[in-house]
DNA sequence: GTAATAGTGTCTATAAGACATTATCCC
DNA sequence: GGGATAATGTCTTATAGACACTATTAC
């Protein structure tokens, strides 16, 4: 079949086309919880998953993914855009596209073709949706909670699965990283959070690499002050350590080189 | 709106359904012309895409990308597999997912949710195309005569785009390579064909460094024959160049390490 | 002072980068 | 032998990787 068959005799029955095309979020969100020690100290940070448990058919009683369906004025972006906006109640976290899921008879309903996208908001955003939508129960859970102990709907548990791995290369690939930092961070942070993204991910001598080596020189900078002078912070640790910041630059990967 | 809505009711016009979720294809060949020169030396290599010329309503006369409607019984990427198949006239070829197309009044024929996947072919197998439905105008172009000389159906100027970005980056950072070559190959075979669809990539010394670079050498392993002796071809060359195979191994690429 | 984390010194092995040189074939 | 491409030698500089060491703060 090419693209010439018209799809506009579906009116007359010919094809039968799709019953919904929803948008489904995978929001993470990095948790920071403060550690109760003597001194200070990095706080403990987790990768975290929300989940909504649904209350009726299908799939009732297990826990889902937030979504919604897309509207013909719309792109299935903009869907997820409003979904994301409708869950967390403001603009902005992180959002991009995961992949397309249709395989047929992944939902009763019908034929439901969902895409998956995710996002990456900040912990204070999820506290909205608790208490706009009380009447439907919420969950924060570390991704191998959601993958490994909850019973989840639809095929649901593969997008997350696809999720956690895309948004891991993209930790190492990417800048994503600023997502879950503040503008202005230490490298201590900056390991922090990927490692807690990316457990595998060990590197001994993190900060001599990124600020002694010239290939890595331009994804972050330091931070200073109007005199020119090093900004430094000891939120965390009793010697200060120096602040940077991501620039725009994202360096090219290649196996070749 | 969250996923307790219930779509069935579409049948009693309570929502708006999509009028069709076509799969499109994005067709990339790597063309091979044998020079004519009086001493032996690589072929010509072009990146080249294949299009459609439309003879019906919508955008008739505009070139578009090969593509048809996905059936309830099938997931979208069966649809693409099926139309690859029906395009080529047989199994095989590269086929990867590339993302979808919603924009409202993206078709005029209705709310048509694209999705577009970019495949790598052998010249040869595009010849069938021709063959089989001589009714039909097929054509051969270079990406930048895609992009920058012919009209283009829909929003596939995009499409072919976004897919030309996302095949100079796997090309850099995944196997692809392997798509466009034989199995048993040179390096400077794989260097030309990574140049051909890349041309800013540049390395010198890059037979040294795969050769003897530790980081890289998982990718390729030597030819050998039966008795543990090197295998090299003069096909393309006086002196005889060492033959290579990918191995199953893809490096994972960090920009911190 | 001590504890704690940030950051540097130092040394070795490996890799990058730039050329020059040699090797192996075809003609 | 001459021409062409493959592959290695060689030299300099940069980076990786491992540890020991120093620096700056809190307490």
């Amino acid at each position: 079949m090419t693209q010439n068959a018209d799809p506009s005799q579906s009116t007359t029955k010919r094809y039968r086309t799709p019953d919904g095309v929803p948008a489904d979020i995978v929001m993470f969100t990095l948790t920071k919880r403060e550690r109760k020690t003597v001194t200070k100290t990095l706080p403990i940070r987790e990768l975290k998953v929300m989940l909504i448990r649904r209350k009726s058919w299908p799939c009732a009683g297990m826990w889902a993914l937030p979504g919604g369906f897309c509207r013909e004025s719309e792109s299935i972006y903009d869907a997820a855009t409003r979904e994301l906006k409708e869950e967390t109640g403001v603009d902005g976290g992180h959002l991009e596209y995961l992949g397309v899921y249709s395989d047929p008879g992944r939902d009763p309903r019908g034929w439901i073709i969902s895409h998956a996208f995710y996002a990456l908001v900040e912990e204070w955003m999820l506290e909205h949706r608790q208490a706009a939508d009380d009447a439907e129960e919420v969950g924060l859970f570390t991704v191998s909670q959601a993958l490994d102990e909850l019973e989840l709907a639809f095929d649901h548990r593969r997008i997350i699965l696809d999720a956690y791995r895309q948004i891991q290369q993209q930790m190492l690939q990417t800048t994503i990283a600023k997502q879950f930092l503040p503008e202005e961070f230490t490298l201590s942070e900056l390991y922090q959070v990927i490692q807690t993204v990316v457990p595998e991910f060990k590197e001994p001598n993190f900060i001599r690499k990124i600020t002694s080596t010239r290939s890595r020189q331009g994804i972050l900078e330091e931070v200073r002050n109007e005199d020119g002078k090093p900004v430094s912070s000891n939120q965390y640790s009793q010697r200060p350590a120096q602040l940077y910041r991501f620039t725009d630059h994202t360096p090219l990967l290649s196996m070749y080189t």
